[in-house]
DNA sequence: GCCCCGTATGTAAGCGCTTACATTTTGGTT
DNA sequence: AACCAAAATGTAAGCGCTTACATACGGGGC
């Protein structure tokens, strides 16, 4: 309890406002109708006449009143407040999505609360039940993979939800998102079909990250279909930052036969590769391809600029929030919904070198 | 109204949880002590036995029980929810410091609520409204420039605010930021100091933000200061893209004495612009010095890596976080905190190319 | 003009919690 | 053992809204 909640209340009143903040009975007063018929211009649930709304948005507007969030939720058993759990906000791959899914959300009167996880599945957990506790209807969170626990939570409070950034066939859950392991086989074959034999994987780490694993099945089935002989595949992980990126080549490179393509499980690393490569004196595409995944606005700044996996970031944010009012709005599950990635051809993968 | 709410009651039963959720009241009589006492202990709010609080966690356990939060935020008249508005969360500038700010409010049981404006004033009025509608207890508003009527609005609903990524000295507000005209008239000092006297400046749109309005000030107050002899300052305003900070650039160079330094408002613009005069075939720092400001992370990404003032976006947001906290508890202003920004030195300032 | 019915409006019962105030318990003093 | 202040707990009155249900109203068909 704070200092202020001991004060004597006349010592209160003259630090607080002193009029109180008009109420819903207030305007109805004002406007000489009754609190359900106000309820209702607010809520434009129907059934007012023009001239009672008029005389009730008058009132309103002359006494500056604005509904009082809780008691709304409250008496209406719901917020229009959405959340969303991504694993951080410093990472662009999220940003733009967060930013269009916001926008959206925002034209249908729903507020967005967001939480960031730091991709740690515990700290999910906690944000989940946190988010639910602040009376989230509806939730959005990236990838599938989490305990089976947490969704029969989320099903027993009844709690729609979408998982986003992913995608998955015939699954109970809601997926708006694209398919990792699809868009990965197909930028692999695309380098494979270039001549490269000997690839290195650089991707984020996989341990609660669902994406990043399914990424690399996607690349392991395309170099199994490809029917080529290839060396054996080099896989690193490393942490979203360039300079992990930058890390993880070198210990590629270190390899006696080192990969003359690189494939990074995201446009970070790839970013920070390219760079270690160009300090290392390595022309690319020319003695090393590299490609990203995700096509955020760094890719077009580095110089070689990155060939990468374009993901239609704001598409998909629109889509979930969309599936989402949805859902809301009907109480019934909403399906699937693929998103198409396509591989942007820019400058950083080209043939392998003849020796 | 949805469909839902005109089902029969029992055709609903069949779609939703049947069970409703536990309340305080099914704690307390779990517990076998009072809702008072639930609550007590759920706020600790102190003057409950370390036995009764056993008995109640234990029920709060076994019930699953979490609290109603649209019921909490009625009786207490507070939601323990902070929103911030910032331009955008597509914008790196922001999204660090955003991050360790939401971390902060996170360890006080407190939610962040983020709304974007996209830099437009009338859009950030409305989201202030919003968010205060929401049940927003504190705000987090970026630069200072609005209408009074917007202080008079929170003021009258006394929602404590901090105004970040600036700083004004006597200023009834609370700034958590830094000093922006100060940095841009350090690091143009150090410019000219280096012999440059044809400075060109591309910044982002001065039209809503002062914060860049300060950096164009700083400027203009160095090359005033230093005394020497200079050619008219060129300004440049350009959108937050690395695109635009290289169109800018090929509008400073279109001038038949184009500048030997460009003094860039951000660090985007500034990359943009150093990749620009590389693709044009000037070398940085050689040909053309080139200057960022807000040290985001691609600022080391390009090469050569960019010299920029640095800022503590962390720090300001955990300052930031706290200084709302603080007022939050006490019900009175905080002070101002002023953050320091340095100069990291990299590569793209050099001395100017003697003739 | 009367009846009926559909539409507009009013009435009032909660929604689940906090907290001022009342009451009971506790444990240290005498 | 009686007493008392302090600490713990209980009681119950709202907080400001939504909404089921009741009521009033108004206009067309007879």
């Amino acid at each position: 309890m704070s200092l202020f909640n001991k004060m004597p209340k006349a010592q209160k009143d003259r630090l607080v406002s002193h009029t109180p903040l008009p109420t819903l009975q207030d305007v109805a007063d004002l406007a000489a109708v009754s609190t359900a018929t106000v309820s209702r211009c607010l809520n434009n649930s129907g059934h007012v006449t023009e001239k009672t709304r008029l005389k009730v948005q008058q009132a309103i507007q002359t006494l500056g009143y604005s509904p009082n969030f809780g008691a709304q939720a409250l008496a209406a058993k719901r917020t229009n407040t959405i959340g969303a759990i991504i694993p951080t906000m410093e990472n662009a791959i999220f940003a733009r999505g967060m930013q269009a899914f916001q926008e959206t959300l925002a034209e249908n009167g729903i507020t967005l609360i967001i939480a960031s996880c730091s991709y740690r599945p515990e700290l999910e957990e906690e944000q989940i039940r946190s988010l639910v506790a602040r009376g989230a209807d509806a939730l959005l969170l990236i990838g599938q993979s989490r305990p089976a626990a947490t969704y029969q939570f989320l099903a027993r409070r009844n709690i729609p939800y979408v998982l986003a950034w992913a995608h998955k066939k015939e699954s109970q859950h809601c997926y708006i998102g694209f398919d990792n392991q699809a868009a990965a086989q197909t930028i692999t074959r695309q380098v494979l079909e270039l001549g490269h034999r000997n690839l290195g994987v650089i991707v984020g780490l996989t341990r609660n990250n669902d994406r990043a694993r399914d990424r690399i099945t996607g690349i392991e089935h395309a170099i199994a279909d490809y029917g080529a002989q290839t060396a054996p595949l080099q896989v690193i992980e490393a942490e979203y930052t360039f300079q992990e990126g930058a890390k993880a080549l070198d210990q590629l490179l270190a390899n006696p036969t080192p990969p003359t393509a690189v494939i990074c499980g995201n446009d970070v690393l790839a970013v920070g590769a390219v760079k270690r490569a160009k300090q290392l004196g390595l022309a690319v595409p020319e003695d090393l391809s590299i490609t990203g995944f995700a096509d955020i606005e760094v890719s077009e700044l580095i110089d070689p600029e990155l060939t990468t996996v374009h993901v239609p970031h704001r598409e998909m944010g629109i889509a979930a929030a969309k599936s989402l009012i949805a859902m809301l709005k009907t109480q019934t599950p909403v399906e699937s919904h693929l998103l198409e990635t396509r591989i942007v051809n820019r400058q950083s993968l080209g043939p392998v070198k003849p020796h």
